[in-house]
DNA sequence: ATATTTCATATATATAAACTAGGAATTAGA
DNA sequence: TCTAATTCCTAGTTTATATATATGAAATAT
């Protein structure tokens, strides 16, 4: 039951892009730079938020990305389920078979439902801006003080 | 995100204990046979759970298993925290590196307590009782009526 | 004693996660 | 128009994890 490097690293470039926004494109060298993530493991993450106009970009020379909506407009629930797949707790596809009922499999379903509905209600809650807020707090306890 | 086999398999297991419960010792056998679950992976789900003293036991011929407690004093959680290890949506260990600061993974981390906060206690809210008591109902839908 | 059952440990297979690599396509700026 | 910088596209590699199978020892009711 884990998210994995690709969810969390396509918020992080969210997030380091709502961070570094200055009306200009960003490069993703300086983001893999400033976000010690490798930079084409991070190209193979972008085109599933492209593909979902999360992001505009250019190529070529002075080429990069910029967030295509404001931070408050992305959801930690979207990006996930763009990056994760649906976040379902168990994949039930193929599974319902004859003699499932006497199995618990179909009382157990009602539970994944459950618990699929209380994860993406929370993730759902949770923006993009919320967390660059927080981050501003962890910076400000940490430098300013 | 997912729950993996592991811990479906082990919520099946107790839940047929639960539903065939008759004072006696219950082979695996029939165990797996019922749930169409192999007999031999079972096995290695079991000692996880017998560990915790979620069961009893004997072995030996007219050996098996039968529930140590009540169905509804199981939950959800502790079945899935001891199969699945803990429901944490991510690992942060040794994640924990200088310069975590800026690249927003600290602030992300209160978003993945939170989230296994509220996966937890909806899965605390659930007890073996609880889905067997789902089960009759499919049950009486399906066959009886 | 014997058949039956759990217990312990090792091995195998398949799938997915987490990258790495090479180069084509595009574009700003000289 | 040339060059350097950048994204885009696709394939391959490595590593870890999930999902089992296999073999046989230990225990126990009959």
């Amino acid at each position: 039951m884990k998210i994995s490097t690709k969810g969390r690293y396509a918020l992080r470039m969210l997030i380091d892009l709502a961070e570094h926004q200055n009306g200009g494109y960003i490069a993703l060298k300086d983001i893999a730079k400033r976000q010690n993530i490798s930079k084409k493991y991070l190209e193979q993450i972008i085109p599933i938020l492209n593909g979902a106009d999360l992001l505009r970009t250019t190529r070529g020379a002075q080429g990069g990305y910029m967030l295509a909506k404001t931070p408050e407009n992305y959801t930690v629930g979207e990006i996930l389920r763009l990056t994760e797949g649906r976040i379902s707790p168990v994949d039930l596809s193929g599974e319902i078979t004859p003699g499932i009922e006497e199995t618990g499999e179909l009382a157990l379903m009602s539970v994944w439902q459950g618990l699929s509905r209380v994860v993406n209600e929370y993730l759902n809650s949770i923006t993009l801006q919320d967390i660059v807020d927080e981050q501003q707090q962890h910076y400000m306890n940490n430098y300013v003080i």
